[in-house]
DNA sequence: ACCTGAACACCGTTCAAGT
DNA sequence: ACCTGAACACCGTTCAAGT
């Protein structure tokens, strides 16, 4: 008896050939042919599993979001929000084409919520009163957020000697392109320990 | 003699229709046909004053920008970062969908690229190591790009409910709905105020 | 269940032609 | 200089048809 042929395509072939290709052209360079294309197959056969585009973008945020690490609130709530900005940043910066994807809110993503609801924990359980968790994982999550999306190793392209000679004071700015990533990373630890600080001042005022 | 007739389109017209379009459709609402249309004209005819989609959609950041202000750097730099960072949080909340544009680079972008130097120049003046001033200036806009672009307010859909029950620790969350802006501009402010905070403690510790 | 070919309703942009 | 009509090379998605 005539046995039905293998599935050409499933969900994982298709989403990490996808994020391939956002990984190496950006968003713009993802398209359903394109993607179709590489895979061996027509466009609209992705659509047998996944209903829309975006759909496919919103199962690979959701992976990414795996990597992100709650665990540490375990410890204390200065490990846990530590631990769960850095795992959050890199796990950004390991796919900053996917940023503007991850940036638009949590809703009805799975992990996203989880990991919330795990920060938000966390930060009560170590006393922080619920409205203060709330805006202490909002703050963080803007840090992680702006730090991925506006970084300073993007924003310079190849053009910066244009600008040197008229804004004085960005002369050092092309030296910058250089260790571009080093001031991202530094930026973001200083951001991240300055808040962290004000944090413990703002807690001395509210347990006295 | 036949003069030759008004053109029907200007620079300011057209960016001005465009930001309309994006505020009230988001920026998959613009494109450069329906654009036209509104403008009673045919697409092609934009390209006599705008090269590319790209150069209007800069050109409307620019304007955008144009309310970002650096003045306060004149008095101290806590004033200056701090009217820095609401100025520039109001003007990208005044148009939430150009978010994702305002936040790639200040590179090859005018204005921005003059802000910045005030803000890098005022944090220097006031006696911040340029590396120092570099990345509180990168900081900030982290701060005022993530609360821009990850918005609490606008990642809490309609759906919220559904989600209630499956994840206890959010079972206010609903609630946050119709305080969302307000819970945004507070765990702004909140993270503005630790930051500071947490720059006094170190400065304290660069300049004995 | 999974894949295809053809089609629909769109895109950004170019270019020769008109005034 | 500014605008148009036609065209090129794309999109996401639907749908009847095939296996």
């Amino acid at each position: 008896m005539p046995r039905p042929p293998a599935p050409l395509l499933s969900r994982e072939r298709i989403r990490s050939r996808a994020l391939a290709l956002v990984d190496a052209d950006g968003l713009t360079g993802l398209s359903m042919r394109r993607l179709a294309a590489e895979l061996g197959v027509q466009a609209p056969s992705l659509y047998s599993h996944y209903k829309t585009k975006d759909e496919l973008l919103q199962d690979i945020a959701d992976g990414i979001m795996e990597a992100v690490d709650t665990s540490a609130f375990a410890l204390d709530w200065r490990s846990g929000l530590r631990t769960w900005a850095r795992s959050y940043r890199a796990a950004l910066a390991a796919h900053p084409n996917m940023v503007p994807v991850l940036a638009t809110g949590p809703a009805r993503r799975e992990v996203s919520l989880a990991r919330a609801d795990a920060v938000h924990g966390g930060l009560v359980a170590a006393g922080w009163p619920p409205r203060y968790a709330t805006m202490i994982g909002a703050s963080t999550k803007y840090l992680v957020l702006g730090a991925a999306i506006s970084s300073f190793s993007r924003g310079f392209e190849d053009d910066v000697q244009v600008y040197v000679d008229r804004y004085p004071h960005l002369t050092q700015a092309h030296r910058l392109r250089e260790h571009a990533d080093q001031i991202d990373a530094d930026s973001f630890e200083l951001a991240l320990d300055a808040f962290l600080t004000g944090l413990d001042a703002l807690r001395a005022t509210l347990v006295p």
